[in-house]
DNA sequence: CTGAAAGCGCTTACAG
DNA sequence: CTGAAAGCGCTTACAG
């Protein structure tokens, strides 16, 4: 037998603060439907144990029929946390971070997470711009998908998220230094992957093209290059290396200079598939042939490559699992675990027509 | 003189909720520190012109001095909206909309708005399912840069949002049979523009390739592409119409079949780069010339294009003109002025050396 | 297992 | 111009 009790109201509402909104219903609203108190709805809506069948049941009808949705700020409000994630990327017009984007958006969904999207476009002072805000807004946490190293002035706003209980994990970029739980690609031993599918197939002399100074991803596959090159016999030469934006423009630039000024080389290692891409028209300016005469290898897998001319020989990207990876994370920091400092991912090399 | 008053408490604190977030000061504790009450911090917070410039240094001079942020989640609350408008991307992986939302995003920070981002990933079910948690979420208000026409399974969900004061803007997508204010490119014109260029080089045999069924966009180029063809002559051929997805695979598969076919054409208008690309592609692996066998123009603008072998003509994309338009709307709303029901923004011809 | 009560941190009529 | 008070819609010790 269902007990009927009165009518349970802990608080007169007010009038409409939104004059055109449409009266929401409440947990109160809930309650009074269901019989029972706003404490009650409360515990159901969260899955507390705590709750007999029967009530329960009461309560998930009365909010099916209300049409009941919890207002997400009171409930942050009350809890001192949001349920939103920031996501702050390098740059979400290259397709690396708009990938990466993507599929960290549907994976925190999956966790019953908000996405807030904060670009950066390269740059650090709108990073040490946001990172206080994210503590007023009471963020989850803040998800770190930087193109860039960053400099020292942003240490100590990163202890102040910590401090306050915000995650923060880097994507895409090894923070550890900062104390920051980092999910990356290895990025070393792909380059020396891709340098040595180039030797094996007679390439002597390889460039390498990309940003190398600035940026710590950069710096591990220029070093992935030198290694290769190095290794077995000493094929690496200075003027061949090309330390400049990842951008498409940085790339054809690089390569129609180093041909306009005649230096020799039959393989081209780009740090990314942009770069790659304008390896690619820099060449077919100079009429030369790829692969026949040079050899290119990217970096990134992006699709577009499929669809260069010739397609483009790349090392691959894995954002699914990047996000996966964080998805991870999430998980064991809510059941308390800590995260792990790093986690890799392999990249592998997707061969076509460009070498 | 400034008048010191006790210190006026309006509520004692709760033991922290959060046990490792640091207190963070409030408008009491600014209050306390400035010798006012919380109604006033909170009028000057807010810009009231109702106080005096004594009162208002006093508190600023308190807010500085405590690293006082407000917490955005009570003055959501409290205000009944949050400050966050979500936008609802087709795909943020097309450069297309990677880039128009890296430009909604700065244009929306300008006003002190935050993004929350949500990729449908053409998924109209996802639509359906984001709908209903906006008005839960109290959000500002919805973008919708949709890539596909939408069912009419969708408007109920449109008009709940509208019942509850949120307010709805459709970019790249003229949605006002829903009574949506949309801001729009103009696509018939510019694909005539296109098709006429194509013409004025005495190309006779033009094909479109690109979506049309299903999308109000392509079908808009399409018709552009149409008149062109038909006006002074009649060189419009069914056989030359192609109509498959916006992606780069599409549009290769779609010219190596009519090559194969024995299809003669001596043109393509796309309705994408991406499409453009995987013509190219096609064109490429066939061993022909472009644009001396085939001029090709594609939609869009994207850097990438210059990057192409040859590099690719197009009409231009405008997402930094777009997001304008779309703040001019938020700055009118919030003076209750009603939004322009169709905004367009022109495109442009980028002649670049495929036609 | 469930209610009554308090309070998260703001803002805004209501007075004066 | 400014304070005292109420309340936004939740959740959570505290009782029982």
């Amino acid at each position: 037998m269902v007990r009927v009790r009165a009518p349970i109201l802990h608080r007169r509402r007010l009038a409409r603060q939104d004059p055109q909104g449409a009266p929401k219903p409440t947990v109160i609203d809930v309650a009074q439907k269901a019989g029972v108190s706003s404490a009650t709805v409360s515990r159901v809506l969260n899955g507390k144990a705590s709750v007999t069948a029967e009530t329960r049941e009461l309560v998930l009808g009365a909010v099916r029929k209300l049409g009941f949705h919890p207002n997400t700020m009171a409930q942050g409000l009350r809890k001192g946390q949001s349920n939103t994630i920031a996501l702050l990327v390098g740059d979400i017009e290259q397709t690396h971070f708009s990938s990466l984007t993507n599929h960290i958006q549907s994976t925190l969904e999956q966790s019953g997470v908000d996405l807030l999207l904060y670009n950066l476009g390269h740059s650090e002072d709108r990073l040490i711009n946001f990172l206080p805000r994210a503590v007023t807004m009471r963020l989850k946490g803040v998800v770190l998908a930087l193109s860039d190293d960053v400099s020292k002035a942003v240490l100590p706003l990163l202890d102040h998220l910590r401090e306050n209980g915000l995650l923060v994990v880097a994507v895409g970029q090894n923070l550890n230094r900062y104390k920051i739980p980092s999910i990356v690609h290895e990025e070393r031993a792909a380059a020396h992957t891709a340098v040595r599918y180039l030797l094996s197939q007679e390439r002597r002399k390889i460039a390498y093209v990309g940003r190398i100074k600035g940026s710590s991803v950069g710096t591990e596959r220029f070093r992935g290059y030198k290694a290769a090159l190095s290794q077995p016999s000493d094929l690496f030469d200075p003027n061949l290396v090309w330390d400049v934006a990842f951008r498409y423009a940085a790339g054809r630039d690089a390569v129609a200079r180093a041909l306009q000024q005649g230096l020799h080389f039959d393989g081209i290692q780009a740090g990314s598939d942009e770069l790659a891409m304008g390896a690619l028209a820099a060449l077919y300016d100079r009429g030369l042939n790829v692969p026949k005469d040079v050899a290119v290898i990217g970096f990134g897998g992006l699709e577009m490559g499929a669809y260069t001319c010739p397609s483009l020989t790349s090392m691959s990207s894995h954002p699914d699992i990047a996000a996966e990876h964080l998805r991870a994370i999430l998980r064991g920091v809510d059941r308390g675990e800590a995260p792990l400092a790093l986690t890799t991912v392999q990249r592998k090399l997707i061969r076509r027509q460009s070498a």
